[in-house]
DNA sequence: TTGCCCATATTGGTCAGACCACTTAAAATA
DNA sequence: TATTTTAAGTGGTCTGACCAATATGGGCAA
């Protein structure tokens, strides 16, 4: 209980505790699925906004935070407010900060990205095109080229993946997976400075792009699967060796 | 590109375009992050942080109000400010809200429950105790005495799912799940109000608890997965029946 | 005419101080 | 001692102003 956020509206209203600024995100967001407001489309300037609402600016600002927090609206100092695309994509951007927080539960991380990033292996074995293949190959040969650059293969390797979720044609599980691929992203930097890793990356996703060649999803998720298993041992050694961040208090 | 939100931190600190409202938000997240400020720590007042921080309250609102959406701290009007538990449970909240907009990705929303949600039954094989086990069968006899009664069911159903999440005992497949399912609650309203669908969830969660209680994941899998396309097939014709909310213009 | 550059209007971002609403806890009373 | 009352503290909102970044249009040069 006690979460009347902004985000208690669209069913249930039966809250009528919720604040001025509350009440504002609530009626913006009605325009918005109601169609008077679409994707693309520029708010009314934050003093015209004040007006048809009738509230103060501070007011209006924290309610169009919130809705800039949820992915809703983009604000654009001196230019304007804009509707995003409400996709999934860009509403569920809390996400890349929530996986910031919780790398205490490094495991429970790891459990979730390789749970959602075999189904993405499985979908991309049944719907990637030619061009997506073709694709594919280009970014491993460049992959090939560059195993030796820790910093330039973490640039391909964020490609890949992402290429991959793409492919996999959910825009949702497209942005869980792209949380959970950035959430150990610090604690991989470290174990991606040996090349012995990169090497073995690069080998991975070779047989991984040859599993969704021959569409078998499951040659390609077993791929996937062996895949995030170095990736997840090579990070948490990485972690023990160096027990960056925050060291405990005395 | 462009999205230099709030959660725009933890890592990657090259970005110093940041306003304000960021800085404070991201400094008193790494207050919490170093264990300065701990769960249920009470925040000073607002305006004993405007002096900390030298903002304006307007500002140092925007930013406590970012971190309340984000599920970060708690406030109560009169009371304080309070640091959540910062579980992934309190936290990813906007998952919550995010749903009403998507009826387009409803389909894609639907894959993720299935994807999440089966793997959460496979889990439940494997890790429910006894006391688990108990509570579900208690959780049975309850829902088939008010299979007939949709607004007690629903409640009741709700329990029964997320006494599951709990069992599979990962904190943030746990709130992913718990998304998920609110997500299509709305639509699913109508979808429960038939006793036919009520009685046959009640058989399925049966079903589902059986697979449990012999300790086989793939037996409780196929279960779950049978339930959940129930619950698919129904919610869809309901939304067909009436397409309820924005109805198209022109 | 065409292209570029700069001045100005528009818009978001921040600040300051004040007042209201709610909660809590201390203090006065029965 | 237990209850009620009161006051202090806190979040919630408002007003009005100024600063900073952007967008727009007119003037200048090629």
């Amino acid at each position: 209980m006690a979460t009347e956020n902004a985000f208690a509206l669209g069913h249930n209203s039966k809250i009528q505790r919720q604040g001025v600024a509350e009440k504002v995100v609530h009626r913006i967001l009605e325009l918005v699925k109601s169609g008077n407001l679409k994707a693309g489309d520029r708010l009314p300037a934050e003093r015209k906004l004040i007006e048809i609402f009738g509230v103060s600016r501070p007011t209006l600002r924290e309610a169009l935070r919130s809705l800039s927090i949820l992915g809703v609206i983009e604000m654009r100092h001196g230019g304007g407010a804009f509707v995003t695309d409400l996709q999934a994509k860009s509403l569920l951007a809390p996400l890349d900060f929530f996986v910031s927080l919780s790398v205490e539960n490094i495991q429970e991380s790891f459990a979730c990205r390789r749970l959602i990033e075999i189904e993405i292996a499985k979908l991309c074995a049944q719907k990637a095109m030619p061009d997506d293949i073709a694709e594919l190959d280009a970014m491993l040969a460049a992959q090939e080229k560059i195993a030796e650059d820790p910093i330039g293969f973490r640039i391909l390797d964020a490609e890949f993946h992402e290429k991959l979720f793409q492919i996999a044609g959910n825009s949702i599980l497209e942005r869980l997976a792209l949380g959970f691929y950035n959430m150990a992203l610090e604690e991989r930097r470290k174990a991606t400075s040996s090349p012995l890793v990169t090497r073995q990356s690069v080998i991975d996703h070779r047989e991984i792009v040859a599993g969704i060649r021959s569409g078998n999803s499951e040659q390609t998720a077993s791929a996937m699967a062996k895949h995030l298993g170095h990736i997840e041992t090579t990070t948490l050694e990485a972690m023990k060796d160096k027990t960056s961040g925050a060291e405990r208090p005395s």
